[in-house]
DNA sequence: TTGTACGCGTTATCAA
DNA sequence: TTGATAACGCGTACAA
């Protein structure tokens, strides 16, 4: 910004000094400025179209108004509501929030905790969840102490694994629940898209899950639960692989509503029918289900309100331990598991 | 950020001076540094984990490394698919992105480009489209001419009309290709849910569409051009109005995709059938449509490109007049617009 | 209430 | 090649 017009000009042009400007434009605290004087600097600042430069008064005040935002990929529907979210918090706290994304690289997220700590954003929430990955978990850990070392706060929204506030969504709650609805509505030969093996939030839905299943005496057999990428082409090379073999299921439970979208495109493709040849269910409740015939039942995950939640957790100043807070999840059963009269 | 540590600190941990420890760990331009002394700089950096502060460095150098970009919801897909253009973009730069929404509120956007300015972004990618009002445009044109003025540069996606750089997809030549095919597919009773009266995008698509209509003799009728928001609830609304009094239609083109979901939902919910008693296209082609039955006829925009083009233009350096960087767009016919074999 | 002067962390200029 | 030192634009003790 090469010609910008700075506090100094507007100083000169109005006949007072730099502190009486900066007073003026800035209403310091309880410094206070006689009327006229400041009328006459408002004037000046107006008249030279002077702007003031935020990061020259982060410097001085030695904190930025920035927070930062770590997602995979900003086009799924998932993170751009925790974005929106985001950016939502920060807006009501006057702060910018910079967004940055993995590309779905999982071990980027490191380098850009380290890229929000040289901007030095007041406070990072990494929407991710977290991987049963030692050595990425370390990195991310000592990321985030040296970025909390020096200042900085961190809320992550996953598994409270690293050591910073943790917005955790009650997942194996919600995909128990989900199983003993599906149980009650019928369902006795479930199978289940599992994402990543590593992957803890798929996990903890996949385990739930098959647990519950268990427990109610209807077991998942062991074939039915395929392992496959947290994405649309993950759900749908799983469902694909399911429905090759000729498994003899009657649910399926994909552990994201993407997932579960990418299945319903295989089965589509297949011929098979949802939910008169197989049930199918997903987790999440993204914004993009309204639009998806048959409407899919799913575990609402209220995800405005999880970005919302990070933020303020990140935001709030605290000592001592780092804090979990808990977002309850919510069964929403659909026309895509209707209850089986056979 | 309290207890960082600085550049000062590590060059006395190295027993070197600020300069030397500076071109050491980044490398100024020609200047060098004897291997041994760079040796020690970046040890004691590591021992101290140092870790630069790009806001200062901003200061110094006289300019930032962020680009800023408004949009008006980021759970669009419209605008998180640009969204990732730019992200991606702005990463082969080594820049970050600011994001910053107006909620739905277009008059927002003129606040925003404020606050980019303070933040002295280096660009400004501004997504949402032009409204026909002068109050709002002069304002817009104003804060952007300010912005540039001060040495930012600004990309805008939508109309050349605010004297900077612009994206502009063929909107035109897009809903004039889709009326030619709809035609051709023997569709002679369109209706239009036309979106904003005011919004140019949506006036480009509506009018083209009508024009090409007209000129194959088969003019719409006026009182199947219903308006309605850009959004989802506003194809709904629109759906369910058109529908209401037993329009004689036989496809509606929503000018685009979003309302097209909405006014799919509305048919749905009313018990009209796509396509069998009315065929649907929309305009832009989001991720979305993957998902939805029946596959929607559309007009297919580049999203991600457009994202990534706008940003790539505001960063390039440029004098003179603003440029224009038309985006092609290609028809896209799906199940929704079927051959009409009556 | 106003002004002076220093500090924020870094780069860049200019001597040495 | 290295080192003082002056910027960069602003906030804020401290003094007046």
């Amino acid at each position: 910004m090469p010609t910008s017009v700075t506090l100094s000009d507007v100083a000169r042009e109005a006949g007072v000094s730099l502190a009486t400007a900066s007073r003026a434009i800035n209403g310091s605290a309880n410094r206070t400025v006689r009327a006229d004087l400041r009328e006459r600097v408002l004037a000046a600042a107006e008249r030279l179209r002077y702007t003031p430069d935020a990061n020259a008064q982060a410097m001085a005040r030695g904190r930025t108004t920035s927070v930062g935002l770590v997602v995979h990929d900003i086009t799924d529907p998932y993170f751009s509501s925790i974005a929106a979210g985001v950016t939502g918090a920060a807006d009501a706290a006057a702060l910018q929030v910079t967004l940055t994304s993995t590309q779905h690289q999982p071990e980027r997220e490191v380098e850009l905790v380290r890229l929000l700590q040289r901007q030095r954003a007041r406070a990072v929430v990494v929407a991710g969840g977290r991987h049963d990955d030692d050595a990425v978990n370390d990195a991310m850990r000592a990321a985030l102490a040296d970025y909390v070392a020096a200042g900085g706060s961190a809320a992550l929204v996953g598994q409270p694994v690293l050591g910073v506030d943790t917005v955790v969504v009650e997942n194996a709650a919600g995909a128990a629940a989900l199983a003993r609805a599906l149980h009650g509505l019928g369902y006795r030969r479930p199978a289940v898209l599992g994402g990543p093996p590593t992957h803890l939030t798929a996990r903890e839905r996949r385990d739930a899950f098959t647990d519950a299943f268990a427990a109610l005496g209807a077991p998942v057999d062991p074939a039915h639960v395929l392992p496959g990428d947290f994405t649309h082409e993950g759900g749908e090379a799983a469902m694909r692989e399911l429905l090759a073999v000729g498994a003899d299921v009657d649910v399926v439970f994909a552990v994201n509503d993407v997932m579960a979208l990418g299945a319903l495109a295989a089965a589509r493709d297949l011929g098979v029918r949802v939910p008169q040849d197989v049930a199918l269910a997903g987790f999440d409740d993204i914004l993009t289900l309204r639009d998806v015939v048959p409407p899919l039942t799913t575990v609402r995950v209220p995800l405005v309100d999880v970005g919302r939640l990070a933020t303020e957790l990140a935001l709030e100043d605290h000592e001592g331990e780092p804090r979990v807070r808990p977002v309850p999840t919510e069964v929403v059963l659909r026309a895509s598991t209707p209850a089986r009269t056979a």
